[in-house]
DNA sequence: TGGAAGTGGTTGACGTGTCTACCAACATAG
DNA sequence: CTATGTTGGTAGACACGTCAACCACTTCCA
């Protein structure tokens, strides 16, 4: 039986790094879409989208090899694929190989919306984020979030 | 004029540290996301409105201070406020020294319910994240929030 | 003092994300 | 071959977040 009392509560030091983290990320995120969608027609997802399937050599993918490359439930990209769909940023395509399965394929629009958005997003990451700190707190920020992804990685086999 | 030539794509190096930063906090929220509504009835958003009302010597801020220490726009916060008001978490009490506002305040049931839910919270918190890092990387992680928070805070000023 | 500008807060419409349930096709063990 | 379990994908209901418009009250200054 596991008592209030138990608890290991966060100390100052702990919680100004979760606390930092959580509210750092809300900002970026939000000022992120924001740039987004005042410079181009994109919202963030659709950008995420879209660089994952412009990055294929035959800009498709099938939907759960998108939804593991974003870590999207499959639920999520169905529904965000028929959005995105209905605004002609991508289309379906049949799989001849297996009946119960499609391709998600950029459109020729598509991909003249992330060649116009994608010079701005990354500018805005690197103005926002990147360019303000020392390469070696990348480096420290790129190990702890391996890591960190890694452990639950691990939690979800073992379960 | 800008031409595409002179965007500084993200080198490997800085890629790895904004992916990964953006794949864990991906993780992380939908991980305490779903810790906290198997454990209770309470959302996240639920859960950091409760623990900012509690905070407060007399359960209760004006909306706009909570909106401010959440870093929430005001929309959001009226909806959300509206959300929880209907599920008896908190409710609305009239500000008698300026006529336009309002205070929100916690209810015995939000009381007990953040009581409930906060030990699985700060545990799930610290086995996903807090533990599984060391001390000095949360010092860089809460350095680097904290400056580029601040930085960000500059431009808003300064615009 | 009266009107314009600013502030506190709400609302409605709409895009987004999750959960649950569901259907269709595949795989395979008997 | 067929029953059974698994996988790929969709659909509806509902919670959440943003934007723009709005109302009510306050502030401030001509």
């Amino acid at each position: 039986m596991i008592f209030m009392t138990d608890v290991r509560w966060l100390t100052e030091r702990e919680a100004r790094a979760w606390r930092g983290l959580q509210f750092m990320q809300m900002r970026l995120e939000a000022e992120l879409a924001r740039q987004l969608a005042t410079e181009s027609g994109l919202s963030y997802p659709d950008y995420l989208v879209l660089v994952a399937l412009t990055d294929q050599p035959d800009g498709r993918l099938r939907p759960f090899e998108l939804g593991d490359l974003l870590g999207w439930e499959k639920s999520r990209l169905s529904h965000h694929v028929a959005r995105m769909t209905d605004r002609g940023l991508v289309k379906k395509e049949r799989c001849t190989s297996d009946r119960r399965g499609a391709f998600v394929a950029v459109t020729a629009k598509g991909r003249r919306e992330i060649e116009a958005a994608a010079p701005g997003h990354v500018r805005a990451v690197r103005e926002l984020f990147i360019d303000r700190l020392a390469p070696e707190a990348l480096d420290v920020i790129a190990d702890s979030a391996e890591k960190v992804l890694a452990e639950m990685e691990d939690d979800r086999l073992r379960s």
